[in-house]
DNA sequence: TTCGTTATTGCGACAATATCGCAATAAAGT
DNA sequence: ACTTTATTGCGATATTGTCGCAATAACGAA
């Protein structure tokens, strides 16, 4: 029952730790060649998401981003920030600013998924 | 070269002014049976989109959502709201409080995809 | 109304993304 | 070392959306 750990979740944690932005399972592997295979490094991501030391992200290109945990404490997960995906470069990256979007009377988030596209200031 | 009116952007066109939500199409293959093919739906959304009569959004379940344009402008548009998706009952509304975000210096915005999803007042 | 042009549609094929089932592999405790 | 079983690799499958192309049908002109 308890989980094991291995060379595959090793290099995909380092992979996104080190990464300064969020990435795909098309960059991780990538990164990785053979070293993982497809369905394992979504597994693992979707493993760490659960774990609660990686968020998943959904991009307005329809793909799932994942990001490392930065400000995260230990139980409270506020991931009520915004992402930018550069359309020149392709980086995605977590904006530093936390957001509250007010909720008509009655409703109630679970999850919240911001996302804004456009150019960073590398590729502007 | 010029645009014609048929049958089928029609019934999409009814489809979405009529529904007080954003729709996909896959609900919109529901309430219309056969009498729009899936591509023909798909052409004929976008192509709402690009008159500036609907706008897109992608939603955290990864589906495309288009809504009729309701507040904007003949020539602004601006979508800079959320969108909120019931997890209950599955319908997914603009929501009607514009948000900017601020994005850190040198950054330029194209495409903003606000998107909550959670319970709605009668599912609560 | 009739005709000709061509925008639009239907249909199948295709592409891209993500998940699933299952046998093979390999952590980790004994 | 041995056993247990979490994890992996691999192929199959599901889902969503787009594309190519021949058939259809708007719509303006005659
Ligand atoms: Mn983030
Ligand atoms: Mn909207
Ligand atoms: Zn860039
Ligand atoms: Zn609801």
């Amino acid at each position: 029952m308890p989980k094991r750990n291995t060379k595959t979740k090793q290099l995909i944690f380092d992979s996104l730790k080190k990464a300064d932005t969020a990435v795909s399972q098309e960059i991780l592997q990538a990164e990785l060649g053979n070293a993982a295979d497809r369905a394992t490094i979504y597994r693992v991501l979707n493993s760490f998401c659960d774990d609660g030391i990686v968020h998943k992200i959904i991009g307005d290109d329809g793909k799932q981003y994942f990001a490392y945990c930065l400000n995260c404490a230990e139980k409270k997960h506020s991931h009520n920030h915004f992402h930018f995906r550069c359309l020149q470069c392709g980086k995605v990256e977590c904006l530093p600013e936390e957001v509250d979007c007010k909720l008509p009377k009655g409703y109630h988030a679970v999850n919240f998924n911001g996302f804004i596209s456009g150019y960073c200031s590398s590729c502007s």
